[in-house]
DNA sequence: TACTTTGTTTGGATGCTAATGAGC
DNA sequence: CGCTCATTAGCATCCAAACAAAGT
C-alpha cells in the first residue's frame, strides 16, 4: 500500500479481527507451544481445519468477541475506511479479453 | 489557471494503438496514485461538471466502449490523469468528490421494480404505441414520471424491432 | 514479501436497459 | 413536442482481491 510518509499521514488503522482471527490467536498460541518447529503457514492450515470443527455454539463466543472488537474499533476510529488497493492491475476477473 | 500547455483540443483521429496505450497508462498511474474507478468518474465531475460511473471508467480501462465513445472520453481522462499527477496529496482530490457531487447533468437512472416492469408490458402488450395523454394515464397509474413512461415505450418498441431483426442466422456453424 | 487459514469488506467486471441526441 | 434509430452510460449484482494474526 502506498501512502504519502508524510508526517500528516496516518498511522494506518488495521482491520478488526473477525471471529476466526480472534481464536485463532489463542489457538496458534497453544498450537506452536506444542509444535513449535511448525512454521506458520502449516498451524493456519490445521488451524482451519479445526476452525470447521467447531459448533455453532462453541465459535459463538467468538464470533460475540469479535463483534465486540468491531464496535469498539468504530469507537476508536470513527472515520475509518475499509480500503483494500489493487496491488496490480486486475488481469483475469470473471472475463477478461486481453491482447497483448 | 494553470494554462501551462495548450494541449487541450480534442483529438478525434486517434489510433487504436494510441488509446490502448493511454487505457493501461491511466490504469497503472490510477493504482500507483491510490484511486480507485470510482474516484475517477467521480473526479470527472468535478472537472468538467460531468460525472461518470465506476462502470464506464471500467469500460474505458478495458477498452470496451465504442472507438468514438473512447476518444471523447480520452481528453477527459487525460486531464484529470494530469491533475492527479501534478497534486501532492492526492487524498485531497478524494475530499472535493462531495463539494461538486451535485455536478451531475444525465438524468439518474431510474430502477423500475419488476412489477412496474410486469404492469409496463402489460400495457405494451394492449397498445406498443400509446398516446400523450395514454402515456399520461400510464404514468399516473403506476406512479412513474411521464417522461420514464414515454422513454420506456421507445426503448421497449426498440428492443421489439432489435429482437426480429436476426430472423436468417444462417448456421453457418456445423 | 510470501506463506497459510476464515470471515468481512471492498474494488472491479457485466447484463440489461434507462437516458440522450440527431434527424424528421 | 414526440417518434425512430443509434449510441451513451449506469444500476444492481456477483466474483475475487485485500487483509486482519503470527513467525520464519
Amino acid at each position: 500500500v502506498r501512502v504519502n510518509g508524510s508526517s500528516k499521514n496516518k498511522p494506518h488503522v488495521k482491520r478488526p479481527m473477525n471471529a476466526f482471527m480472534v481464536w485463532a490467536q489463542a489457538a496458534r498460541r497453544k498450537l506452536a507451544d506444542q509444535y513449535p518447529h511448525l512454521h506458520n503457514a502449516e498451524l493456519s492450515k490445521t488451524l482451519g481445519k479445526l476452525w470447521r470443527l467447531l459448533n455453532e455454539g462453541e465459535k459463538r463466543p467468538f464470533v460475540e468477541e469479535a463483534e465486540r472488537l468491531r464496535v469498539q474499533h468504530k469507537k476508536d476510529h470513527p472515520d475509518y475506511k475499509y480500503q483494500p488497493r489493487r496491488r496490480k492491475s486486475v488481469k483475469n476477473g470473471q472475463n477478461e479479453a486481453e491482447d497483448g | 489557471e494553470v494554462g501551462q500547455s495548450s494541449d487541450s483540443e480534442e483529438e478525434e483521429n486517434l489510433s487504436t494503438e494510441e488509446l490502448e496505450q493511454f487505457a493501461k497508462e491511466l490504469k497503472h498511474k490510477r493504482i500507483t496514485l491510490g484511486f480507485t474507478q470510482a474516484d475517477v468518474g467521480l473526479a470527472l465531475g468535478n472537472l468538467y461538471g460531468k460525472m461518470f460511473s465506476q462502470t464506464t471508467i471500467c469500460r474505458f480501462e478495458a477498452l470496451q466502449l465504442s472507438f468514438k465513445n473512447m476518444c471523447k472520453l480520452k481528453p477527459l481522462l487525460q486531464r484529470w490523469l494530469n491533475e492527479a499527477e501534478n497534486t501532492d496529496n492526492p487524498q485531497d482530490m478524494y475530499k472535493i468528490e462531495r463539494v461538486f457531487a451535485d455536478s451531475r447533468k444525465r438524468k439518474r437512472r431510474t430502477s423500475l421494480e419488476v412489477t412496474v416492469r410486469g404492469a409496463l408490458e402489460s400495457y405494451f402488450i394492449k397498445c406498443p404505441k400509446p398516446n400523450t395523454q395514454d402515456i399520461t394515464q400510464i404514468a399516473e397509474d403506476l406512479r412513474l414520471e411521464k417522461d420514464v413512461v414515454r422513454v420506456w415505450f421507445c426503448n421497449r418498441r426498440q428492443k421489439g424491432k432489435r429482437l426480429a431483426l436476426p430472423f436468417e442466422e444462417e448456421g453457418a456453424e456445423g
